[in-house]
DNA sequence: GTAGCATGTATCATAATACGATACTCCGCG
DNA sequence: CGCGGAGTATCGTATTATGATACATGCTAC
């Protein structure tokens, strides 16, 4: 080391840790079965630490090894981790049930979505015959602006905490008919402040609406949401007023009461 | 150190990195909220390696920290980790339209189990409005022995890799009916071999049936199953065998087909 | 009301670890 | 057949993670 200061450790911060969680957060939908390589670019760490980590997630049970192509894929930790959080999560065991009555009712696709930052996410998916694949797995994270989930828990919060999530949150394109214009965001949630719901069209798979009724914390804020995905071939803004929104709102509201 | 040799290090192993991992396994179904003591006890680490693991683990997102209580509790990310895992297994997106279907025709809770080492784990659960809580979601993990999904794979293998599973592996007990006899495990999976679909009762939960059918590798083989849970209020044998098992057997046998 | 204990936080000297560099092996492709 | 890429293995050493320990806070028991 030079005559310079060394920099001051940060010794609450175990970066071997740090580096192997990294390691972790390379698989995603398009990345699920990785070389050390493909690791190594992907997370910009050295070879041989990618080596070292690799390995040792390997050993570990994290990751499965390819003993064929020395190619590593999540292992079935990674279910039993989204288990031990269900568990977790207070909400999931409450909403379970509404959720599965609501499926059977109204026979869409149900799920709860979760606000995760600036973000949703879907804790639970009870899907139909109809939905497409990446719609059926729980754990998407979707922008929290660009979604009818996001946008119902949002009109629920302070105008102002409102207008600056509106501001500052990312916004994403999914489809050529996705909303990019914060301005008819903010219009759009405003209006599902006033109905208590939010629709959505096309926002995330082209033609598909997405409903989705707030569920309010005993504080007036909502952190979650049930969405519903319905096809927008079978059901207009009248039926779905009537038919879809009341049904979700119903279930919403008795979750936490 | 002593003048004794030192061990050699295992320079292909980041000490630290299982470390971290082993305080994320400490969260399961009955521990979903832990302070730094409880981790501690539970990991057997120091309190300071406690500290700065945890810390790192909550800096990196894995870990949400009450500020109220200090306690952490699992993340969003581990809900993420789980969707990267649904897409890296090729067999999810082969089995989720099937089980819907059968959802649907059938109208009982349907899982999809895989093998996972002596146990099996339920990747997917379509749940109804009679299943139990522990029974909704994913990533559950139980003895292969010990359930349907387990014995209808097993009841696919060579005579001697069965022998040798039902000798060894683990069985646990979950109700004061669970089978404990190893001869009897080993008939009910010669059943099942014969009848190409395994039956249990109570095995896990009091008056449940569990029926499966075993999804078959082209070398014959299987390592998945489908499952699917019915009331044995609902259902004698007659109408499993008639009305249950068939469904099962059709889905699973064009999952790889 | 006070003392003691448990829990959490912060710090530090140092031993051990994790690091990057590098060499070697193997395989596939031109 | 040679070269390059990917993976594996090794090593000297700088950096990190460690356990020990001190301190703060809050709660409980006497």
């Amino acid at each position: 080391m030079s005559d310079r200061p060394a920099k001051k450790q940060n010794t609450l911060f175990v970066g071997a840790l740090a580096k192997g969680l990294k390691l972790l957060r390379a698989f995603d939908e398009t990345h699920t079965d990785l070389s050390l390589g493909d690791l190594a670019s992907r997370t910009g760490l050295d070879k041989s630490a990618v080596q070292r980590l690799a390995n040792t997630l390997h050993v570990e049970g994290m990751l499965v090894k390819d003993p064929a192509t020395r190619r590593y894929r999540p292992s079935h930790q990674w279910l039993e981790m989204a288990y031990a959080y269900y568990w977790s999560d207070p909400l999931i065991g409450r909403a379970m049930p509404k959720l599965i009555e609501l499926s059977r009712d109204i026979g869409e696709t149900v799920n709860l979505a979760e606000l995760s930052g600036e973000h949703i996410i879907y804790a639970l998916r009870l899907p139909t015959q109809r939905t497409h694949f990446a719609a059926t797995i729980a754990g998407r994270r979707l922008p929290a602006l660009s979604t009818s989930a996001g946008r119902a828990m949002l009109a629920t919060w302070r105008p102002e905490d409102r207008e600056a999530a509106v501001r500052d949150w990312p916004i994403a394109s999914f489809t050529p008919a996705t909303t990019r214009d914060r301005g008819t965001i903010r219009d759009l949630i405003e209006d599902a402040a006033v109905r208590g719901y939010a629709i959505s069209r096309s926002e995330v798979i082209l033609n598909e609406v997405g409903v989705a009724a707030p569920i309010v914390a005993p504080d007036g804020r909502a952190a979650a949401a049930i969405h519903v995905s319905v096809s927008g071939h079978s059901y207009d803004l009248d039926r779905i007023n009537r038919d879809i929104a009341p049904a979700i709102q119903d279930a919403a509201n008795t979750i936490l009461a």
